[in-house]
DNA sequence: GTGATTGCAAATCTTTTGCACTAAA
DNA sequence: TTTAGTGCAAAAGATTTGCAATCAC
């Protein structure tokens, strides 16, 4: 879904999180209605692009919140650098090697059965696919 | 399997990797017939260990062309750190995130189906299933 | 002997941190 | 006004690189 200036308030309200400038900002470059997966590098840029004023620190410090607060979902694929992800749906990942690059799998398309038991006391945290092409 | 320092040769033999000293001290302590993931502080502890005198930059160097002659497996879970999986058959693996550990999930236990067609050209490198606990 | 390999230190890259300044409630 | 957030530069951690010395064939 799109989401306006009024609608990006109350997403962060609703996570706790103060709708200060850069994070409303932010949260508007990412939250607009498409699925995305960005670097910090990319987040830099496109806030660059729209002449939003801001450092690397809060770029990371945002980004942080918003995946620890549940807006967008960490992909781990590359051992440098993280992805985010703006789809927050139960999805997989093809990851194109060459391009250094994401694109979502639906659920639909992939099942995983036959989950061997967790050890005592864990619980999952999450199930990763990951096809590297 | 278990190798002992002639098998140790041939095995790099095998892959065009000159078996110089370190090469085959750093294999020998790797394929001992036990699964393992290491990072490359664990290869170095493990050096310093069984006194063999050696380099961060020769166990980088040795690691990844290990891992590029397929002697080894690269595993990416982390953003910060490399693990490297001695076990080469089809598995997954659980990610014990508190202990930053892997386990191996044997292929038995877990099937993966409907994946969806590849986009043009493409032809699938690796399906990584991780189970974060 | 000749080219590959090693080890050291320096460089690089991503991410985090310390801290003075600024903004939000 | 009072606490949380921002931005800069420095620090930290993992990995790579340049290069002279050394090793393998």
């Amino acid at each position: 879904m799109k989401h306006d200036s009024t609608n990006i308030k109350h997403m962060l309200a609703a996570k706790d999180i103060r709708p200060t400038k850069i994070r409303a900002a932010i949260a508007k470059l990412l939250f607009d209605g498409r699925d995305k997966h960005v670097t910090v590098d990319d987040v830099i840029e496109l806030a660059r692009a729209e002449e939003i004023k801001t450092s690397v620190a809060s770029v990371y410090n945002t980004l942080n919140q918003f995946a620890g607060a549940g807006l967008l979902r960490r992909v781990t694929v590359e051992q440098g650098r993280a992805f985010f992800d703006t789809n927050l749906s139960d999805h997989h990942h093809f990851y194109f090697e060459d391009e250094e690059r994401l694109e979502d799998i639906p659920t639909k398309h992939i099942s995983v059965s036959g989950l061997p038991e967790l050890p005592e006391g864990r619980s999952i945290k999450s199930v990763d696919v990951t096809i590297r092409i």
